[in-house]
DNA sequence: CGTTGCGTTGAATAAGGTCAAATAGAGTGG
DNA sequence: CCACTCTATTTGACCTTATTCAACGCAACG
C-alpha cells in the first residue's frame, strides 16, 4: 500500500488539480462522496484551465462538450439580443457550476466571461454522465445543481419581474453578501468585481439608477461605498428594504 | 408471444395510461427511446393524476417527490413572496415536465396551478433516476429537459431585463403561438387560458398596461383581441416590434 | 500629464403604474 | 329565459419611478 500512497505524493498534476484534494470539495461536485468516489473524479476531471479577465470560459452557439466548475475567481454570463442590447444572466464564483444552458441543445446559449483573472475545472460531459450511471450519489449531486440553478433563476425572475429598484439592489447585496460568507469570507465587507452597468444590467437596472440607489443607501446609513469596495453597516436595514412600500 | 401480447390487449388500464400509446412520446420523455425502452417506462409511469382548474399539482415547501409530465390542459408556476407579491414563472402545456424546481432542495419551490381542467402524468422520481442509470438515451433526454428549463428561464429573464412592454408582449404572443403550432393547432388563432394580470405578472407589467398594449396592437393590426380568444393577423409585424426603438 | 474608462449627480422626459369608472361576459338561481 | 352577481377587461386621467441626456469627478495607466 505504501508505493501507490509514494506514487501519489510525487505525482505533482494529479497532486495539484485533484478533486480529492480541493479545498472546494464541499460545495461542489464532490459534495456527499466518498473518498473512493472523489478519486474517481479525479480521473474525470484531469484538466483546469486559467481564464484571463474578459477572456471567455464559452461563448453562446459554440459546440458544447464540458461543464466549468470555477475553481477561482468570478464570472458572469451574459446573453445577447440580435439588435447589440445584452443582458447578464449571472454571476458566478468559486464552487459554481458553468455551461448546462450547453446540454438542451448541444450547443452554448450564453456568453461565460471573466471579470477577473480565474480559473475552472474542466468537467467533460460524457465522462460526467457515464460516471453518474456508476455513482449513485454523483448521479443525484449533479441533478441537485441542475435544479438548485431553476430555483436560482426562479428567484431572479421574482427579482426582476416583481420588485422595485432599492429592492432588487439591496436582495444584490444580501445575496453577494451571503454567498461570500459561505465562501469564507466576510459577509459585511467585499469587493465588487463587476461595473454598474454589468450590475444594472443583472438587474433590469440602468447604470445610473444603480449608482444612485448605492448613494441612497449610504446616505440612509445601509452601507459604505467606495467605488467597488462595499461595506454593509446595516444588514438588517437593508433586508427591511426588501417587501417594504415606497418610502 | 401471443399470450401476453393478449394480456396487453385487455389490460385497459395500462393501455390507457401507457407512454408507448401517447400521443405525446415525440415529445414528452420517450423522446428518442425505442420500443423496448418505451416500454420500462411504461412500469414507471403508473399513475395519470386529473387537476381540476383552480387546483395544484404541487405547492411550495410541500416535500418533493414527482416529477409530471402535463398531459392535457394548461398551468402556470407561480412563487409568492414573504409579503403576499406573487410572480408567474412560467405557463405549461401538454408535454411539458413540471416540479424540477423541487429535486435541489428535495421541497418544492414554487406553486403548479391548473389554469383549466388538466391531466398529468405522474414520474416517481426515484424510479426515474433508477431507470435513467439503465436507458443511457433516457438520462440524456432527461438532462435535456433540465437544461432546456435553464435556457428558458434566461430567455424570461432577457425580456423581463431588457424588453420594453411592447416587446414583451409580442414575444409573450410569438412563443404561445410558437408552442401551440408545435402542438399541432393553429399558429395564428388559440384561447388564452390566463387572465391579464396573470400575463403581466409573468411579463413583469400590470394587467392595465397588458390590456391597453393588446388594444395597441389591435389598432395596428397586429392582432385580433376578443377577451381571450386571439387572432394574430400580421405575424412578421409582431417580430419587428421585437428590438425596434419606441415608435 | 493627458487619456480613458468608470462612477456620480442633476434636470428633463417618458414609460409604466395607480386610481377610478364604465363595460362586458360568464355563471347562477329563480 | 331572465335578472342578478361576480369577475375580468377596457379605458381615461393623473402620478411615480426609472430612464435619458448631459456634465463633471476620479483613479489608473501609459
Amino acid at each position: 500500500m505504501s508505493a501507490p500512497k509514494l506514487a501519489k505524493v510525487i505525482d505533482i498534476h494529479a497532486l495539484k488539480n485533484a478533486c480529492s484534494n480541493c479545498s472546494l470539495r464541499e460545495m461542489c461536485l464532490p459534495t456527499g462522496l466518498s473518498a473512493d468516489e472523489i478519486e474517481k473524479l479525479d480521473q474525470m476531471v484531469y484538466t483546469r484551465k486559467r481564464v484571463k479577465r474578459g477572456d471567455s470560459v464559452y461563448r453562446s452557439e459554440e459546440k458544447f462538450g464540458s461543464l466549468y466548475a470555477v475553481r477561482s475567481g468570478f464570472f458572469k454570463t451574459t446573453l445577447v439580443m440580435e439588435d447589440g442590447r445584452d443582458q447578464v444572466t449571472g454571476f458566478h464564483m468559486a464552487g459554481d457550476m458553468l455551461g448546462m444552458d450547453g446540454i438542451g441543445a448541444d450547443q452554448h446559449s450564453c456568453n461565460a466571461v471573466a471579470l477577473e483573472d480565474s480559473e475552472v475545472c474542466v468537467i467533460p460531459y460524457g465522462r460526467l454522465e457515464e460516471l453518474s450511471r456508476e455513482i449513485y450519489v454523483l448521479q443525484q449531486h449533479f441533478h441537485k445543481v441542475m435544479s438548485r440553478e431553476i430555483v436560482r433563476e426562479h428567484g431572479v425572475m421574482l427579482l426582476l419581474g416583481s420588485m422595485r429598484a432599492e429592492e432588487r439592489l439591496a436582495a444584490f447585496l444580501l445575496n453577494l453578501s451571503q454567498r461570500f460568507t459561505s465562501r469564507g469570507y466576510s459577509p459585511s465587507e467585499f469587493n465588487l468585481r463587476m461595473t454598474r452597468e454589468e450590475i444594472g444590467s443583472y438587474l433590469g437596472l440602468k447604470l445610473e439608477t444603480v449608482s444612485r440607489t448605492f448613494s441612497k443607501f449610504q446616505e440612509d446609513g445601509l452601507i459604505g461605498v467606495q467605488q467597488k469596495f462595499i461595506r454593509i453597516l446595516d444588514s438588517d436595514g437593508l433586508k427591511s428594504v426588501l417587501g417594504r412600500d415606497p418610502s
